[in-house]
DNA sequence: ACATTTAATCAGGGGCCCTTGATTATTATT
DNA sequence: AATAATAATCAAGGGCCCCTGATTAAATGT
């Protein structure tokens, strides 16, 4: 089989996948939402990686606009992820911490193991792992490459975190 | 190792590479937005399966109700991706075909061949392949376990597309 | 002291995916 | 013929993720 239509069929399976874990999700999974890299959940990930941060630096590191990022943040207060104090050093700086809960929502929305993981064997798993582990190396390298603004360094961060949580 | 920190592993493989997508068609690939099973791309694809369908066809399959139908459908017969007509039979049904250009679109959603993939040797991508087959299927099972109602079974379709898409 | 900049909020808007309730027209059943 | 069921539309609403423009308060620069 030719190279070309090998990687057109990974491409098909990686995209078959990824439409089938959210109907996966709906259905058989009760999963708690996970933290995405957007809205609430990038700003989530943003004080995972460093607690503590203004407004207009969490607006600044996620590329989104003041207005968007005040309104996830208070949408996260309100649900009491986040709180909130004013600086005392510059009392025009509200500073946004992680709560307890919000701490708890984000290890807990890495804790999940889909079942169907566990149709692979030992050995498949590690083959499978050591897969995974280079087509994401790749696409770092793509996205790295293609803009290295701080937003995208900061995209990689948050999404480094998955593999952080596994690596103890 | 142990078998269930591999899986926690893989889990999390898995969730950083889903969320890596997003960055890495946001940044790095100018993509067309993928078709999804969410709104207006879930109404594409059951037509993708079975041209010609009646409203509230489409809005059983698909277990949405028939004002979400009409919304999707109104949508996409605005971007000209399907026509709309009455029925001969029934005066009241208004059939929902797919045009030349809604059929482009669906083909074209599944050309594109992210770069990362060939990253991967000729024995790694048929390995891969193999151990995504694997998973695909066992999600496919516990889908049908959890609930083999129409709808779902008719997602199970909807996902298969892309399967099919290349087999040939 | 005044002008400029910065941080956050308010006002308003859009798009997408969903929902419930009501209405109108057509078809099927009694 | 009258009633009941069906198909689609209209009205209205909600949630989430985003945006632009304007305003207010605080800090910084001249």
């Amino acid at each position: 089989m030719e190279r070309k239509i090998k990687s057109e069929l990974i491409a098909g399976k990686l995209a078959e996948y990824e439409q089938l874990t959210k109907i996966y999700d709906d259905i058989v999974q009760d999963v708690k939402p996970r933290l995405t890299v957007e809205g609430q959940g990038k700003v989530l990930l943003a004080l995972a990686d460093e607690d503590h941060l203004s407004q207009s630096q969490i607006s600044s590191r996620l590329e989104i606009s003041p207005q968007s990022t005040g309104e996830f943040v208070s949408k996260l207060a309100k649900r009491d992820l986040v709180s909130l104090s004013k600086s005392e050093k510059d009392r025009r700086i509200n500073l946004v911490s992680l709560t307890t809960k919000g701490r708890e929502e984000i290890e807990s929305s890495f804790q999940e193991v889909p079942k169907f993981i566990t149709v692979l064997s030992n050995e498949e798993m590690d083959q499978f792992n050591r897969l995974m582990t280079k087509i994401i190396a790749a696409m770092y390298e793509d996205i790295d490459k293609a803009n290295p603004t701080l937003g995208v360094k900061f995209h990689k961060l948050l999404a480094n975190r998955y593999l952080k949580q596994y690596k103890k």
